[in-house]
DNA sequence: CTGAAAGCGCTAACAC
DNA sequence: GTGTTAGCGCTTTCAG
């Protein structure tokens, strides 16, 4: 607790005592736009270092219109997959030069667009979003502010989209299960009807089966996390003990696998399990889960890039492939990927 | 993408629609200082509405002094403690009308430093920084903005501090294994010497160890993360099997795990395993983790707390207590404590 | 009850 | 090479 002044010193603290007006330190602080003496300049670097003076950025940023500053609403950023979304995001901000605003929505509409509201008003350079909700039931005013939405499975009017293909990256988990594994059918694992949507999960699920000919098993829906997860595992046994089970998450499938062990159920042995998004977590289950996985860091940069230089893609939406992660959970042995 | 004026609309322009002056805008916008009659303010309030105003809120902090914004500096946001921590701190500033900026410092000391200084210069209402660091070698300037300092096991000069009771919530559950469980020994998976402190959990560890009279055996180091944990697991078993470990933190544990399973050991049959911080992930490994849990929703209040009222605790170091949460990992059966 | 105006800290013409 | 100054959008005192 040492003694400071209350009031912040500020750019014309630095100008009285090194002797120069408030423009010239200006300048030596950006370095430009106009060209400082070397002797003033180190007067200024002095004065700037006794003083202990640091720009309000904030200010800078009220004159300039661009405060280096991106929106990030979440869901849930404890949840291990937008959490590693979000250290990709911020990391190449960072390396931007912004700094991130960080919101939770709890999946709750109304708390969504007033987050997205507040950030737009504290005048971040874009906004990114992240909301399992349908199209249809998406309620986000287009802001003079770019505005990316992340994990999208297709394009939104009025905004910049963005999300891997979720369609594909199911099938070929599911088919993995089918063909290289000869699983007579895979039961799903997804998330809840309604508001949250992992429709195209489910749509690549029903590709698979179809193409190779084989009956839609039952589904089970509950959240998107380990409990949610967990509770689909339970209701799952009641009907028996599947073949092979899909979860539309890591998080499900580690609440799955919890379920199954509880039940004394050897997995694969006993159960196949697979899933989607290929987060670290996913790697140090056990077993260790085949998953679809999404490319976090790609789609991260994209959506900053996206923000910072305003590149819209065609048709404002784009696509990334998800990679098929092959280790034990499937049935596969030998393979420890991380 | 519709059709957007460039230059934002500002107060000024509700005034003038609404044939009032700016001072009366603001006063209706923020319900005060003055009064306003109520016709003047319906009026104003529809100019706010068909113009589509959102007030500055820059230029409001920098007028005010205030940006009700908290910066929060983290080592790694994906680590699912502090992703939880983040969590929570988010959810108790929003309650109070704050936003959360967020930075990861990748345990980089410079780094760190500079995105402290990054957040004051946002004029951020206050900082909390989470640092691996030792006293010895944080290097964090006082700064005019209250600042205070995470997952600390004691004071730090200048710095408001907090922490979870390291080493009694270690001693706590490394006795569950000597008496519960009556173990001849723990070995300790660690965090890296050096720049990094694990040293009141390793100081909980060898307490109890001496308590009960029980040898010291090995210790293992690694960072704190999965791999870590999987790389101590490995090197462990080249000197033979333990029979109990205890790791300092869930990541830790989880590592230590798959490392286990993958040589073919049964938790806890061959091994029992513990670990510090409980997180939700600590819940669905298999076995299920007995853990020294934090009470991350506490700390992150008194977090908040102390940056926004200002109120430092006794001696500027505050300490929760830990609870021991048993699950099955230790040898325990039956408890499925989520 | 309302308006005029100063000023938060900073940048960038524009002058010299 | 340096100084003066207007003004970013907002709040709030001071006058009416």
């Amino acid at each position: 607790m040492e003694d400071r002044p209350r009031r912040a010193v500020t750019r014309s603290d630095v100008a009285r005592t090194a002797g120069v007006s408030t423009a010239v330190v200006s300048y030596v602080v950006n370095d430009g736009p106009r060209n400082v003496a070397p002797a003033t300049a180190a007067r200024v670097r002095a004065a700037i270092e006794t003083l202990g003076y640091r720009p309000n950025l904030n200010a800078r940023a009220l004159r300039r219109g661009a405060t280096e500053m991106i929106g990030l609403v979440l869901p849930d950023s404890s949840n291990p997959f937008f959490a590693e979304y979000a250290l990709e995001v911020e990391r190449v901000a960072a390396a931007r030069g912004h700094v991130l605003v960080m919101a939770n929505s709890a999946g709750d509409r109304d708390r969504e667009a007033r987050l997205v509201e507040n950030l737009v008003s504290r005048q971040v350079v874009g906004v990114l979003v992240a909301s399992g909700r349908p199209l249809a039931e998406l309620d986000l005013t287009v802001h003079d502010v770019p505005t990316v939405l992340l994990d999208r499975d297709g394009p939104v009017p009025g905004f910049v989209a963005l999300g891997p293909d979720f369609t594909a990256g199911a099938a070929a988990v599911v088919s993995h299960l089918l063909t290289v594994h000869d699983m007579p059918g895979v039961t799903l694992c997804t998330g809840p009807g309604g508001a949250f949507a992992a429709n195209s999960r489910e749509q690549g699920w029903r590709q698979a089966l179809a193409q190779y000919g084989r009956p839609e098993t039952p589904v089970v829906r509950g959240r998107f996390s380990r409990d949610g997860g967990y509770a689909m595992g339970r209701q799952l046994l009641e009907y028996g003990v599947p073949d092979a089970v899909f979860a539309t998450s890591d998080l499900q499938a580690v609440g799955l696998l919890r379920a199954l062990h509880e039940a004394g159920l050897r997995v694969p042995e006993d159960v196949a399990v697979v899933s989607f998004d290929g987060t670290s977590e996913s790697a140090y289950s056990w077993p260790t889960l085949t998953v679809a996985r999404q490319p976090i860091a790609e789609m991260a940069r994209a959506a900053v890039d996206a923000v910072l230089d305003g590149e819209a893609p065609a048709g404002g939406f784009r696509m990334f492939g998800t990679e098929l992660v092959v280790r034990r959970s499937c049935g596969c042995t030998g393979s420890t990927a991380l």
